[in-house]
DNA sequence: TGTATTATTTAAATTTTGTTTAAAAATGAA
DNA sequence: TTCATTTTTAAACAAAATTTAAATAATACA
Protein backbone atom coordinates (compact mmCIF):
# COMPACT_ATOMS: atom_id res chain seq x y z
CA UNK A 1 0.00 0.00 0.00
CA UNK A 2 1.62 3.12 -1.33
CA UNK A 3 2.43 6.12 1.09
CA UNK A 4 1.21 9.00 0.12
CA UNK A 5 1.80 12.67 1.25
CA UNK A 6 -1.04 15.16 0.32
CA UNK A 7 -0.88 18.37 1.65
CA UNK A 8 -3.89 21.24 1.02
CA UNK A 9 -5.38 23.61 2.92
CA UNK A 10 -8.65 24.05 1.62
CA UNK A 11 -10.41 21.73 3.75
CA UNK A 12 -13.20 20.53 1.46
CA UNK A 13 -10.98 19.57 -1.75
CA UNK A 14 -8.44 17.99 0.95
CA UNK A 15 -11.20 15.49 2.97
CA UNK A 16 -12.42 14.85 -0.72
CA UNK A 17 -9.04 13.65 -2.50
CA UNK A 18 -8.51 11.90 0.70
CA UNK A 19 -11.53 9.62 0.92
CA UNK A 20 -11.15 8.99 -3.08
CA UNK A 21 -7.31 7.94 -2.82
CA UNK A 22 -7.77 6.02 0.62
CA UNK A 23 -10.75 4.50 -1.49
CA UNK A 24 -8.24 3.53 -3.83
CA UNK A 25 -6.04 1.51 -2.02
CA UNK A 26 -3.72 4.40 -0.87
CA UNK A 27 -2.79 5.06 2.34
CA UNK A 28 -3.33 8.75 2.56
CA UNK A 29 -1.68 11.21 5.36
CA UNK A 30 -3.55 14.68 4.96
CA UNK A 31 -1.61 17.86 6.03
CA UNK A 32 -3.36 21.31 5.85
CA UNK A 33 0.55 23.20 5.70
CA UNK A 34 3.98 21.92 5.46
CA UNK A 35 4.66 22.56 8.77
CA UNK A 36 5.52 19.33 10.51
CA UNK A 37 6.73 17.73 6.99
CA UNK A 38 10.13 16.76 8.59
CA UNK A 39 8.52 13.44 10.29
CA UNK A 40 6.91 12.52 7.14
CA UNK A 41 10.08 12.79 5.04
CA UNK A 42 11.55 9.72 4.94
CA UNK A 43 8.16 7.47 5.21
CA UNK A 44 6.24 8.54 1.82
CA UNK A 45 6.02 6.88 -1.56
CA UNK A 46 4.76 9.94 -3.07
CA UNK A 47 3.84 13.65 -2.55
CA UNK A 48 0.56 15.29 -3.68
CA UNK A 49 1.48 18.95 -2.77
CA UNK A 50 -0.85 22.00 -3.69
CA UNK A 51 1.16 24.99 -4.82
CA UNK A 52 -1.11 27.85 -2.44
CA UNK A 53 -0.32 27.11 0.77
CA UNK A 54 -0.30 29.02 4.48
CA UNK A 55 3.60 29.24 5.26
CA UNK A 56 5.81 27.27 3.21
CA UNK A 57 4.71 26.94 -0.06
CA UNK A 58 4.47 23.71 -2.46
CA UNK A 59 7.53 24.24 -4.17
CA UNK A 60 9.62 24.75 -1.58
CA UNK A 61 8.03 21.41 0.22
CA UNK A 62 8.42 19.82 -3.30
CA UNK A 63 12.56 20.91 -3.07
CA UNK A 64 13.07 19.74 0.34
CA UNK A 65 11.25 16.33 -0.33
CA UNK A 66 13.37 15.66 -2.98
CA UNK A 67 16.57 16.87 -1.47
CA UNK A 68 15.54 14.18 1.41
CA UNK A 69 14.74 11.33 -1.26
CA UNK A 70 15.57 11.80 -5.00
CA UNK A 71 13.34 8.86 -5.68
CA UNK A 72 10.30 9.89 -4.18
CA UNK A 73 7.45 11.38 -7.21
CA UNK A 74 5.71 14.47 -6.68
CA UNK A 75 2.56 15.67 -8.24
CA UNK A 76 1.78 19.67 -7.70
CA UNK A 77 -1.47 20.74 -7.95
CA UNK A 78 -2.72 24.08 -8.73
CA UNK A 79 -5.25 25.98 -10.66
CA UNK A 80 -4.01 26.56 -14.19
CA UNK A 81 -3.23 29.86 -14.65
CA UNK A 82 -0.78 29.76 -11.94
CA UNK A 83 1.04 26.49 -13.59
CA UNK A 84 1.22 28.67 -16.75
CA UNK A 85 3.20 31.19 -14.59
CA UNK A 86 5.33 29.10 -12.90
CA UNK A 87 6.20 26.64 -15.19
CA UNK A 88 9.95 26.81 -14.58
CA UNK A 89 9.50 25.99 -11.10
CA UNK A 90 8.35 23.49 -11.44
CA UNK A 91 11.49 21.38 -12.56
CA UNK A 92 11.32 19.18 -9.65
CA UNK A 93 8.36 17.53 -10.17
CA UNK A 94 7.02 14.75 -12.03
CA UNK A 95 3.53 15.59 -12.86
CA UNK A 96 1.10 18.25 -11.97
CA UNK A 97 -2.13 18.74 -12.21
CA UNK A 98 -4.59 21.72 -13.16
CA UNK A 99 -7.40 22.53 -10.40
CA UNK A 100 -10.60 21.67 -10.89
CA UNK A 101 -9.81 17.88 -11.72
CA UNK A 102 -12.03 14.91 -11.45
CA UNK A 103 -10.63 12.29 -8.79
CA UNK A 104 -10.21 10.13 -11.61
CA UNK A 105 -7.36 11.80 -13.77
CA UNK A 106 -5.53 12.44 -10.47
CA UNK A 107 -5.67 8.56 -9.21
CA UNK A 108 -4.16 7.76 -12.97
CA UNK A 109 -1.88 10.06 -12.22
CA UNK A 110 -0.33 8.62 -8.91
CA UNK A 111 -0.68 5.24 -10.11
CA UNK A 112 1.38 5.68 -13.51
CA UNK A 113 4.26 7.64 -11.69
CA UNK A 114 3.99 5.09 -8.80
CA UNK A 115 4.89 2.49 -11.25
CA UNK A 116 7.60 4.18 -12.94
CA UNK A 117 9.24 4.99 -9.77
CA UNK A 118 8.22 1.85 -8.23
CA UNK A 119 11.87 1.07 -6.33
CA UNK A 120 13.47 -1.99 -7.99
CA UNK A 121 10.86 -3.73 -8.02
CA UNK A 122 11.50 -7.83 -7.49
CA UNK A 123 13.66 -9.81 -5.60
CA UNK A 124 15.90 -8.32 -2.93
CA UNK A 125 18.53 -10.40 -1.77
CA UNK A 126 20.47 -10.01 1.24
CA UNK A 127 22.51 -12.13 2.59
CA UNK A 128 20.48 -15.37 3.58
CA UNK A 129 17.32 -13.37 2.56
CA UNK A 130 15.21 -13.20 -0.15
CA UNK A 131 12.87 -10.73 -0.44
CA UNK A 132 10.35 -9.25 -2.90
CA UNK A 133 9.11 -6.22 -2.37
CA UNK A 134 6.11 -6.07 -4.16
CA UNK A 135 4.26 -8.84 -2.40
CA UNK A 136 6.61 -8.32 0.65
CA UNK A 137 7.35 -12.32 1.15
CA UNK A 138 10.77 -13.02 2.64
CA UNK A 139 12.13 -16.24 2.38
CA UNK A 140 14.59 -17.61 4.04
CA UNK A 141 16.75 -19.18 1.57
CA UNK A 142 18.64 -21.27 3.65
CA UNK A 143 15.29 -23.69 5.18
CA UNK A 144 13.53 -22.33 2.12
CA UNK A 145 10.32 -21.37 4.49
CA UNK A 146 8.81 -18.13 4.60
CA UNK A 147 9.44 -15.48 7.37
CA UNK A 148 6.36 -13.82 8.51
CA UNK A 149 6.80 -10.72 10.43
CA UNK A 150 4.19 -8.92 12.65
CA UNK A 151 2.93 -5.27 11.71
CA UNK A 152 5.63 -3.36 13.68
CA UNK A 153 8.57 -5.58 12.09
CA UNK A 154 7.34 -5.20 8.97
CA UNK A 155 7.06 -1.60 9.07
CA UNK A 156 10.79 -1.57 10.92
CA UNK A 157 11.99 -4.12 8.22
CA UNK A 158 10.55 -1.71 5.25
CA UNK A 159 11.80 1.05 7.10
CA UNK A 160 15.03 -0.45 6.81
CA UNK A 161 14.61 -1.73 3.51
CA UNK A 162 13.43 1.71 1.55
CA UNK A 163 16.95 3.10 3.40
CA UNK A 164 18.86 0.22 2.75
CA UNK A 165 22.99 1.43 3.27
CA UNK A 166 21.90 4.16 5.37
CA UNK A 167 22.97 4.53 8.76
CA UNK A 168 19.63 5.17 11.04
CA UNK A 169 19.44 7.04 13.84
CA UNK A 170 17.04 5.86 16.82
CA UNK A 171 14.89 8.79 16.36
CA UNK A 172 14.80 8.02 12.90
CA UNK A 173 13.54 4.75 13.10
CA UNK A 174 11.16 5.29 15.91
CA UNK A 175 9.79 8.48 14.06
CA UNK A 176 9.33 6.93 10.97
CA UNK A 177 8.04 3.79 12.10
CA UNK A 178 6.18 4.89 15.01
CA UNK A 179 5.49 8.41 13.83
CA UNK A 180 5.45 9.80 17.49
CA UNK A 181 8.49 11.91 19.03
CA UNK A 182 11.20 9.86 20.14
CA UNK A 183 12.14 9.68 23.85
CA UNK A 184 15.85 10.01 24.96
CA UNK A 185 15.84 6.25 26.75
CA UNK A 186 13.11 4.70 25.81
CA UNK A 187 13.91 0.55 24.82
CA UNK A 188 11.16 -0.08 22.99
CA UNK A 189 13.04 0.37 19.56
CA UNK A 190 15.54 -2.06 20.97
CA UNK A 191 12.96 -4.89 21.30
CA UNK A 192 11.68 -4.78 18.27
CA UNK A 193 14.93 -4.78 16.47
CA UNK A 194 15.99 -8.13 18.87
CA UNK A 195 12.25 -9.62 17.79
CA UNK A 196 13.10 -8.89 14.64
CA UNK A 197 16.48 -10.23 14.43
CA UNK A 198 14.81 -13.38 16.10
CA UNK A 199 13.36 -13.95 12.98
CA UNK A 200 15.49 -13.27 10.33
CA UNK A 201 19.15 -13.47 11.66
CA UNK A 202 20.66 -16.63 11.16
CA UNK A 203 22.17 -16.04 14.12
CA UNK A 204 20.47 -13.44 16.24
CA UNK A 205 23.49 -13.31 19.06
CA UNK A 206 25.94 -12.26 15.89
CA UNK A 207 23.17 -10.22 13.89
CA UNK A 208 24.95 -9.69 10.20
CA UNK A 209 21.88 -7.71 8.74
CA UNK A 210 20.68 -5.44 11.43
CA UNK A 211 24.23 -4.20 12.09
CA UNK A 212 23.78 -2.02 15.60
CA UNK A 213 25.49 1.39 15.29
CA UNK A 214 26.49 2.10 18.95
CA UNK A 215 25.62 5.43 20.03
CA UNK A 216 23.72 6.34 16.82
CA UNK A 217 21.18 3.43 15.51
CA UNK A 218 21.30 0.70 13.81
CA UNK A 219 21.90 -0.18 9.69
CA UNK A 220 20.55 -2.91 6.70
CA UNK A 221 23.51 -2.99 4.12
CA UNK A 222 22.65 -4.58 1.04
CA UNK B 1 17.26 18.64 15.21
CA UNK B 2 18.00 22.28 14.24
CA UNK B 3 19.71 24.82 17.61
CA UNK B 4 17.94 27.89 17.65
CA UNK B 5 19.16 30.71 19.82
CA UNK B 6 16.31 33.31 20.27
CA UNK B 7 17.24 36.73 21.86
CA UNK B 8 14.11 38.66 22.83
CA UNK B 9 13.53 40.92 25.48
CA UNK B 10 9.68 41.00 25.95
CA UNK B 11 9.08 37.82 28.13
CA UNK B 12 5.31 37.05 26.65
CA UNK B 13 6.91 37.22 22.86
CA UNK B 14 9.62 35.16 24.12
CA UNK B 15 7.80 32.45 25.42
CA UNK B 16 5.11 32.46 23.16
CA UNK B 17 7.83 32.21 20.21
CA UNK B 18 10.15 29.61 22.01
CA UNK B 19 6.89 27.14 22.76
CA UNK B 20 5.63 27.28 18.94
CA UNK B 21 9.36 26.93 17.57
CA UNK B 22 10.20 23.68 19.91
CA UNK B 23 7.16 22.42 18.69
CA UNK B 24 7.60 22.47 15.30
CA UNK B 25 10.55 19.97 16.56
CA UNK B 26 13.77 22.74 17.12
CA UNK B 27 15.97 22.97 20.02
CA UNK B 28 15.68 26.77 21.13
CA UNK B 29 17.79 28.51 23.06
CA UNK B 30 16.04 31.63 24.72
CA UNK B 31 17.80 34.06 25.90
CA UNK B 32 16.76 37.94 26.97
CA UNK B 33 19.63 39.61 26.32
CA UNK B 34 22.78 39.12 24.58
CA UNK B 35 24.72 39.35 27.73
CA UNK B 36 25.77 35.58 27.52
CA UNK B 37 25.95 35.43 23.94
CA UNK B 38 29.99 33.83 24.28
CA UNK B 39 29.10 31.04 25.55
CA UNK B 40 26.28 29.89 23.15
CA UNK B 41 28.30 31.49 19.40
CA UNK B 42 30.04 28.26 18.41
CA UNK B 43 27.10 26.21 18.98
CA UNK B 44 24.05 27.29 17.45
CA UNK B 45 22.48 26.51 13.64
CA UNK B 46 20.72 29.76 13.59
CA UNK B 47 19.74 33.04 15.40
CA UNK B 48 16.51 35.18 15.95
CA UNK B 49 17.16 38.36 17.13
CA UNK B 50 14.98 40.71 18.55
CA UNK B 51 16.86 44.81 17.03
CA UNK B 52 15.67 46.26 20.14
CA UNK B 53 17.01 44.87 23.17
CA UNK B 54 18.76 45.98 26.46
CA UNK B 55 22.72 46.14 26.40
CA UNK B 56 23.72 44.95 23.47
CA UNK B 57 21.61 45.93 20.76
CA UNK B 58 20.14 42.96 17.97
CA UNK B 59 22.52 45.03 15.38
CA UNK B 60 25.83 44.55 17.70
CA UNK B 61 24.93 40.67 18.19
CA UNK B 62 24.25 39.38 14.61
CA UNK B 63 27.41 40.96 13.33
CA UNK B 64 29.24 39.05 16.51
CA UNK B 65 27.32 35.94 16.00
CA UNK B 66 28.61 36.11 11.99
CA UNK B 67 31.77 37.17 12.53
CA UNK B 68 32.36 33.96 14.46
CA UNK B 69 30.63 31.89 11.61
CA UNK B 70 30.04 33.06 8.50
CA UNK B 71 27.49 30.34 7.82
CA UNK B 72 25.08 31.03 11.13
CA UNK B 73 21.86 32.13 9.29
CA UNK B 74 20.29 34.81 10.98
CA UNK B 75 16.59 36.37 11.06
CA UNK B 76 15.99 39.88 12.44
CA UNK B 77 12.77 40.70 14.37
CA UNK B 78 11.70 44.63 14.76
CA UNK B 79 8.51 46.69 14.40
CA UNK B 80 8.16 47.27 10.67
CA UNK B 81 8.81 51.52 11.14
CA UNK B 82 12.23 50.24 12.53
CA UNK B 83 12.95 48.00 9.53
CA UNK B 84 12.46 50.37 6.97
CA UNK B 85 14.40 53.16 9.47
CA UNK B 86 17.59 51.20 9.52
CA UNK B 87 17.78 49.05 6.59
CA UNK B 88 21.00 49.39 5.74
CA UNK B 89 22.22 48.37 9.05
CA UNK B 90 20.60 44.67 7.98
CA UNK B 91 22.77 43.82 5.46
CA UNK B 92 24.54 40.87 7.39
CA UNK B 93 20.85 39.41 8.10
CA UNK B 94 19.51 36.66 5.82
CA UNK B 95 15.90 37.32 6.68
CA UNK B 96 13.69 39.57 8.93
CA UNK B 97 10.25 39.40 10.35
CA UNK B 98 8.28 42.32 11.12
CA UNK B 99 6.37 42.54 14.21
CA UNK B 100 3.60 41.37 14.85
CA UNK B 101 3.54 38.01 13.03
CA UNK B 102 2.22 34.78 12.62
CA UNK B 103 3.99 31.88 13.93
CA UNK B 104 3.63 29.98 10.54
CA UNK B 105 5.27 32.88 8.90
CA UNK B 106 8.77 32.55 11.23
CA UNK B 107 8.36 28.98 11.07
CA UNK B 108 8.42 28.85 7.36
CA UNK B 109 11.20 31.55 7.32
CA UNK B 110 13.19 29.62 9.47
CA UNK B 111 12.87 26.19 7.78
CA UNK B 112 14.12 28.12 4.33
CA UNK B 113 16.90 29.27 6.01
CA UNK B 114 18.00 26.23 7.45
CA UNK B 115 17.80 24.42 3.63
CA UNK B 116 19.68 27.02 2.35
CA UNK B 117 22.23 27.26 4.54
CA UNK B 118 22.54 23.52 4.85
CA UNK B 119 26.25 22.44 4.31
CA UNK B 120 26.56 20.69 1.52
CA UNK B 121 25.10 17.40 2.15
CA UNK B 122 27.04 15.15 0.07
CA UNK B 123 30.58 13.63 -0.22
CA UNK B 124 33.34 15.50 1.55
CA UNK B 125 36.75 13.92 0.61
CA UNK B 126 39.71 14.90 3.28
CA UNK B 127 42.80 13.56 2.79
CA UNK B 128 42.41 9.87 2.27
CA UNK B 129 38.95 10.03 3.83
CA UNK B 130 35.57 9.99 1.94
CA UNK B 131 32.39 11.24 4.43
CA UNK B 132 29.00 11.13 2.92
CA UNK B 133 27.48 13.48 5.28
CA UNK B 134 24.12 11.94 4.42
CA UNK B 135 24.19 8.94 5.09
CA UNK B 136 26.99 9.28 7.86
CA UNK B 137 29.44 6.64 6.35
CA UNK B 138 33.09 7.64 6.41
CA UNK B 139 35.07 5.69 4.29
CA UNK B 140 38.95 5.24 4.36
CA UNK B 141 40.38 5.67 0.45
CA UNK B 142 43.30 3.52 1.00
CA UNK B 143 41.87 0.76 2.11
CA UNK B 144 38.64 0.99 1.07
CA UNK B 145 37.09 0.20 4.34
CA UNK B 146 34.44 2.34 6.32
CA UNK B 147 35.22 3.78 9.38
CA UNK B 148 32.76 3.61 12.32
CA UNK B 149 33.35 5.75 15.08
CA UNK B 150 31.34 5.91 19.00
CA UNK B 151 28.93 8.37 19.74
CA UNK B 152 30.86 11.16 20.51
CA UNK B 153 34.00 10.75 18.40
CA UNK B 154 30.89 11.21 15.57
CA UNK B 155 29.87 14.44 17.56
CA UNK B 156 33.45 15.70 17.73
CA UNK B 157 34.29 14.60 14.16
CA UNK B 158 31.30 16.60 12.85
CA UNK B 159 32.22 19.54 14.76
CA UNK B 160 35.45 19.50 13.33
CA UNK B 161 33.63 19.45 9.84
CA UNK B 162 31.36 22.43 10.37
CA UNK B 163 33.97 24.36 11.19
CA UNK B 164 36.13 23.25 8.87
CA UNK B 165 39.74 25.27 8.71
CA UNK B 166 38.50 27.30 11.55
CA UNK B 167 41.13 27.18 14.67
CA UNK B 168 38.64 25.77 17.40
CA UNK B 169 39.67 26.48 20.93
CA UNK B 170 39.53 23.42 23.53
CA UNK B 171 36.39 25.42 25.25
CA UNK B 172 34.71 25.97 22.03
CA UNK B 173 35.13 21.87 21.25
CA UNK B 174 34.13 20.88 24.69
CA UNK B 175 31.36 23.41 24.80
CA UNK B 176 30.02 22.45 21.27
CA UNK B 177 30.29 18.94 21.60
CA UNK B 178 29.67 18.13 25.48
CA UNK B 179 27.34 21.10 25.93
CA UNK B 180 28.93 21.93 29.49
CA UNK B 181 31.26 24.33 30.38
CA UNK B 182 35.16 23.79 29.91
CA UNK B 183 37.40 23.33 33.36
CA UNK B 184 41.05 24.23 32.90
CA UNK B 185 42.96 21.06 32.80
CA UNK B 186 40.42 18.76 32.11
CA UNK B 187 42.40 16.22 29.46
CA UNK B 188 38.99 14.63 28.44
CA UNK B 189 38.82 16.43 25.20
CA UNK B 190 42.27 15.14 24.40
CA UNK B 191 41.54 11.26 25.05
CA UNK B 192 38.77 12.10 22.47
CA UNK B 193 40.65 13.21 20.09
CA UNK B 194 43.27 10.30 20.64
CA UNK B 195 40.96 7.63 20.41
CA UNK B 196 39.39 9.90 17.27
CA UNK B 197 43.03 10.09 15.60
CA UNK B 198 43.16 6.26 15.94
CA UNK B 199 40.36 5.73 13.94
CA UNK B 200 41.03 8.07 11.11
CA UNK B 201 44.55 8.86 10.99
CA UNK B 202 46.67 7.22 8.75
CA UNK B 203 49.75 7.41 11.36
CA UNK B 204 48.02 8.43 14.63
CA UNK B 205 51.15 9.53 15.89
CA UNK B 206 51.66 11.87 13.14
CA UNK B 207 48.24 13.15 12.69
CA UNK B 208 47.70 15.13 9.34
CA UNK B 209 43.99 15.68 9.96
CA UNK B 210 43.38 16.92 13.60
CA UNK B 211 46.22 19.22 13.91
CA UNK B 212 47.38 20.53 17.09
CA UNK B 213 47.40 24.07 17.47
CA UNK B 214 49.18 23.92 20.93
CA UNK B 215 48.17 26.16 23.89
CA UNK B 216 44.70 27.02 21.49
CA UNK B 217 43.15 23.88 20.69
CA UNK B 218 43.06 22.08 17.70
CA UNK B 219 42.06 22.18 13.58
CA UNK B 220 40.84 20.27 10.46
CA UNK B 221 41.41 21.58 7.22
CA UNK B 222 40.31 21.01 3.73
C1' DT C 1 70.32 23.49 28.40
C1' DG C 2 67.06 22.88 31.93
C1' DT C 3 62.60 23.65 33.57
C1' DA C 4 57.82 24.49 33.22
C1' DT C 5 54.00 23.86 30.49
C1' DT C 6 51.17 21.46 27.51
C1' DA C 7 49.94 17.38 24.92
C1' DT C 8 49.91 12.25 24.24
C1' DT C 9 49.36 7.69 25.59
C1' DT C 10 47.89 3.92 28.38
C1' DA C 11 45.22 1.58 31.59
C1' DA C 12 41.70 1.21 35.01
C1' DA C 13 37.28 2.78 36.97
C1' DT C 14 32.91 4.31 35.98
C1' DT C 15 28.96 5.20 33.38
C1' DT C 16 26.20 4.63 29.50
C1' DT C 17 24.04 2.03 26.13
C1' DG C 18 22.37 -2.23 24.16
C1' DT C 19 20.64 -7.08 24.78
C1' DT C 20 17.89 -10.43 26.65
C1' DT C 21 14.18 -12.36 29.19
C1' DA C 22 9.88 -12.23 31.26
C1' DA C 23 5.67 -10.40 32.42
C1' DA C 24 1.94 -6.94 31.81
C1' DA C 25 -1.02 -4.51 28.74
C1' DA C 26 -3.23 -3.89 24.47
C1' DT C 27 -5.17 -5.57 20.29
C1' DG C 28 -7.87 -8.30 17.37
C1' DA C 29 -10.12 -12.54 15.79
C1' DA C 30 -13.26 -16.40 16.86
C1' DT D 1 -16.31 -12.22 25.95
C1' DT D 2 -12.49 -15.21 25.62
C1' DC D 3 -8.26 -16.54 23.90
C1' DA D 4 -4.15 -16.04 21.25
C1' DT D 5 -1.02 -12.91 19.54
C1' DT D 6 1.38 -8.68 19.41
C1' DT D 7 3.23 -4.73 21.60
C1' DT D 8 4.99 -2.36 25.47
C1' DT D 9 7.12 -2.03 29.89
C1' DA D 10 10.41 -3.45 33.25
C1' DA D 11 14.45 -5.27 35.09
C1' DA D 12 18.69 -7.96 35.13
C1' DC D 13 22.63 -8.57 32.61
C1' DA D 14 26.45 -7.78 29.22
C1' DA D 15 29.21 -5.08 26.43
C1' DA D 16 31.21 -1.08 25.06
C1' DA D 17 32.08 3.80 25.49
C1' DT D 18 33.42 7.53 28.38
C1' DT D 19 35.83 9.54 31.99
C1' DT D 20 39.43 9.73 35.28
C1' DA D 21 44.04 9.28 36.55
C1' DA D 22 48.76 8.83 36.05
C1' DA D 23 52.95 8.12 33.48
C1' DT D 24 55.40 9.66 29.45
C1' DA D 25 56.67 12.73 25.64
C1' DA D 26 57.07 17.03 23.21
C1' DT D 27 57.52 21.93 23.01
C1' DA D 28 58.37 26.71 24.49
C1' DC D 29 61.13 29.85 26.57
C1' DA D 30 64.08 31.65 30.42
Amino acid sequence: MAKTLYIEDEKEIGQWVTEDLTGRGHDVTWLTSGNQLEQYLNNIDLAILDIMLPGLDGFSIGKRIKKANQDTPIVMLSARSAVEDKLEGLSFADDYVTKPFHPDELAARVDALLRRFQKEEGILEIRHLQIDTKSLIIINKQTEKEILLTGKQYQLFQYFLRHLNQILTKEQLYEGVWGERFMEGDKTLMVHIRYLREKIEENPAKPTIIETIRGIGYRVKK
